[in-house]
DNA sequence: TTCGTATGCGTATTTTTTACGCAAAATTAA
DNA sequence: TTAATTTTGCGTAAAAAATACGCATACGAA
């Protein structure tokens, strides 16, 4: 069999972070090139025999320094044969998030420039980055409600409010604060610890942190997570 | 800039049929190369300039001639770099549904050889292609119950208890026959025709037939749709 | 006619979701 | 110091949804 095939694969990751009430993707500014100075995701070309996953890991270790708590394969950007202006390239795009106490950023590694950009402020990317953006965007906003991967965005140990402000802004909805942080305790694997949180005003918060363990061991006996507020 | 890569590109469709109280897939059986005689899912290489999706389309055409009522990306395999023993190739996988009136083949156009094999009776196959389908079951399962693909496995027309028995088919569960009749008719886009089914014996049924205008109206005002039964 | 089988409609019970009142513990303003 | 403000934490009642199940109906077959 011969085959004559000239498409380039590359993979991109859209990382999100949360602080501040506010939800970031990480960006990194293009040195090189005809997109020279234009912000992207983090990625790059896949390498011979390297697997989709590692050449993620590795961009995302040598673009970011950064280390994701979450990360999962999104969609591969295909369709549009004209994407890149300079050959046919097909990119597998990963989704992952960043616990928001690794939100500081190294100094660059590899000469490039990376930086936090709210999700209501990204400037123009290059690619169909933006298309890419939006796609993930809607995984999260859907995983958030069947999956518990709001804590991958918080810190090990974070107050009740923090949870459900980041299910608030994410989902872009009020929710009932009571009836929510019932409906969490009610699961079972998020804990109390005893610590307590430092605020500006009002009653100081416990600390809770979620139990992964505790998770995995509910899921295996059969364990749906759902959230659902109207 | 200069790329030096040579990863081949492959797309898959995983093809689901539904008769007789059985779920199903397409496989193909290969005429040439190193698999020759052994089965495999529908697919090839893209071509250069050519849109996954458009490539997924022309195999199906070329391989089967069948026409797909649901077709959506599942997955792309590349972790795996010696997946195919010949070289580098990453497979970008596609979902397919047919409703149960299509489900007979037409002869083969490609010199090719196609057969369903219900889905506890597939038979050892080319590269992972077992891992694929694996994955496409278990997308098929989830989607069911919050998105009606169902109605895309069985004819314009069908008796509620071949709905029913298509849930049940394919969650491997029971399910209580008039809650969900209940259910699926509160929802008000399946509406009852002024036809009979006919079967050997009991009482004749109603057919039932999907309204997908109504369905996407629905969707648009908010509707979430959602099928649970413990 | 009677029996077996599958359809179609209904109602009662249980569980879950939703709405919301209010005390407690801190900071800030008076 | 005291009162006002803010945020946390706990509870209870009403509304809605899920579940369990009874039973008449309509056909073919014995």
């Amino acid at each position: 069999m011969n085959i004559n095939q000239n498409i380039k694969v590359a993979v991109d990751a859209i990382v999100f972070g949360y602080a501040d009430n506010k939800l970031s993707i990480l960006l990194i500014k293009q040195k090189y090139g005809v997109l020279k100075d234009k912000w992207a995701l983090v990625g790059g070309f896949v390498k011979d025999n390297e697997a989709l996953i590692d050449a993620v890991n590795r961009e995302l270790t040598e673009e970011t320094g950064i280390n994701v708590s979450y990360l999962e394969q999104l969609y591969t950007f295909g369709d549009n044969v004209a994407r890149d202006p300079r050959f046919h390239v097909i990119s597998v795009a990963y989704f992952a998030l960043v616990n928001s106490t690794s939100l500081i950023l190294v100094p660059d590694t590899d000469a490039e420039d990376a930086k936090w950009f709210a999700i209501d402020e990204i400037p123009e990317l290059a690619f169909d980055h933006q298309l890419i953006i939006d796609t993930a965007i809607s995984r999260l906003k859907n995983k958030l409600s069947y999956q518990p991967i709001g804590f991958d965005l918080l810190p090990k140990e974070f107050p009740f409010s923090d949870l459900e402000n980041l299910y608030c802004t994410i989902l872009q909805r009020e929710i009932d604060r009571r009836n929510f942080r019932k409906k969490i305790l009610s699961f079972g694997f998020v804990e109390e610890t005893k610590k307590f949180g430092t605020k500006k005003n009002g009653r100081p918060a416990k600390l809770f942190k979620f139990n992964k363990q505790k998770y995995n061991k509910l899921t295996k006996e059969g364990f749906i997570f759902e959230i659902n507020f109207a």
